[in-house]
DNA sequence: GATCCGCTATACGGAAATGTATGACCCTAT
DNA sequence: ATAGGGTCATACATTTCCGTATAGCGGATC
């Protein structure tokens, strides 16, 4: 407010760090070279300081532009986020939402989930954030998430829409050529398939106190989709949600009335969202769609 | 991103909406109705819808305009926060660095906890937002905070500054006029000052099992500094932070041995601006002289 | 070593956005 | 009733800002 920088020379800004020369900032923004190099010199004339470090390869960020990136960003965030909600009347169905969730969930879930809503209403555009990191609500990444951990509060609705069961799976081809691991003990001789450095996955295998380290499991791989994707390949046994399980005829149970674990899932909002109606919309639908496929039953 | 609407675009729409004019908020930003009038237009035309309803008496923004507003401030409140950050070099201890408090603390602690840091360095300059709701850090209205509530993370770092004793008091004048309580039950005949709607304070209240009722106070105000006001004008007796009665001589503590509370406090900032040397110098400050003072003893 | 492709910096003409000035309207106060 | 302060809308002049074009520099490729 001191200032009064005009907000274009942030956008400017982040552009620049983020392409790395003004060439390629002004691309994506669709303006010049000289206009954003402008632009730069503008927000280094009113502060006194320079912010990039010029070099024919391009512009380098200082230090102090580095400081301010993480903000600049939060501020691309809520501009993009007034972009969307302002795509449509607030009270009409239509208009873009927003949704982050996990690959698994954006892969297997979402788009039947999504389907009949974007069926009946023709005006709804939906964009799937796909992200193993809890994407942050609070700065506008997203207007709904799927998260697999309690929403620590601060102007956030949340829905629990309950536990999601997970178990043991592998591929019908894979027991064939291996077998069936008949007690826990049985899977030190498989191959399983893991997270790779997915911190909850890690702080969950601390719970079997060391029979269980990261070693155990041979292919490692913190998307989840993609350990599906090898799990349905018959390379081995994975954990997966049952409800996703169910939906593959040929993913067979392993140990399944021996190991099974649980997930609590919240679906999210930001509090600001609340008077735009085709996001309510698209959470109250999935509040009451999700559930239900999470509990799904494989059909023999 | 997909219309590539001028940043600027916004922060009229901002201004318009919270100056209830064109004028209004083209005197707020240093530009003209005209100039005002046509970002208003050209938002308008980008989304083909009106957000705003003319009349002579100013601009009412509409059902869509409203919900809008609240991401449109967290823009501005990123462009504050950026502005502030920027305002000098990351790795000098000089520049703007804005923190949350309560009234009280702002009042009676904050002054003096701040005073040696400024006077330290000359081009430090600080402002103190006061407010009773706990200011969001998430959104950048403010740099550092200081919170009776442990913070629900979030990308916020907090440190815990231990816990703030509390106590019953009342001015000297008034225990000789009305005598000094000697056991809780005394409590009941004198003019007891608390908050008014303070859902904190009131759900405090309960814990007592209907003994206390926000009826049984007296004088009700949700601002602990005009309470400490009354106070010190002998009006009653008040909770109020022993560190903070034992600055004033003739505060007394009432039913001593027998009343007490304590308040978890916690100091924090967000993770953000964690390469921003001058505010991690106040946060580190403040950690350190905070608990000190909220443990200070009357001097008798 | 010559060529090409990326980048930045500078100069200049033109378009777009801004400011000034004015008119019309409404409310309030005298 | 009327003058004054507030508002928005419009017309016009100007300035500011942007884009085009060019020069200069460094690294990669052949």
């Amino acid at each position: 407010m001191t200032l009064c920088i005009d907000w274009a020379l942030w956008r400017s800004f982040l552009a620049v760090a983020e392409a790395g020369s003004l060439s390629g900032a002004a691309r994506r923004l669709s303006l010049t070279q000289p206009t954003v190099g402008r632009h730069i010199e503008q927000l280094e004339g009113a502060f006194g300081q320079k912010f990039f470090l010029r070099s024919p390869q391009g512009l380098m960020p200082t230090e102090e532009a580095l400081a301010l990136l993480p903000q600049a960003r939060a501020m691309a965030m809520a501009a993009d986020s007034l972009e969307r909600q302002a795509s449509a009347p607030a009270e009409e169905a239509r208009g873009i939402v927003r949704i982050a969730a996990s690959h698994v969930v954006g892969v297997e879930l979402l788009p039947e989930a999504l389907a009949p809503l974007v069926d009946a209403h023709p005006g709804l555009e939906t964009e799937l954030a796909l992200s193993n990191e809890n994407s942050d609500l609070l700065r506008h990444e997203a207007d709904i998430a799927l998260r697999m951990a309690r929403p620590t509060q601060g102007s956030l609705i949340a829905r629990y829409l309950g536990e999601v069961p997970l178990g043991l799976f592998a591929h019908r081809s894979y027991l064939l050529r291996h077998g069936s691991p008949q007690e826990p003990g049985d899977l030190r001789g498989h191959l399983l398939i893991g997270a790779d450095r997915d911190p909850a996955f890690l702080a969950a295998l601390e719970a079997f106190g060391g029979a269980m380290t990261r070693r155990s499991f041979r292919l490692r791989c913190d998307s989840e989709a993609a350990q599906l994707a090898a799990l349905r390949e018959g390379i081995g046994i994975a954990i997966c949600q049952r409800g996703i399980a169910a939906r593959d005829p040929d993913l067979v149970p392993v140990l399944a009335g021996q190991v099974s674990f649980r997930l609590g899932c919240w679906l999210v909002m930001h509090d600001d969202l609340r008077a735009v109606r085709r996001i309510r919309m698209v959470y109250d639908h999935l509040g009451k769609c999700l559930p239900r496929m999470f509990k799904r039953q494989p059909v023999p």
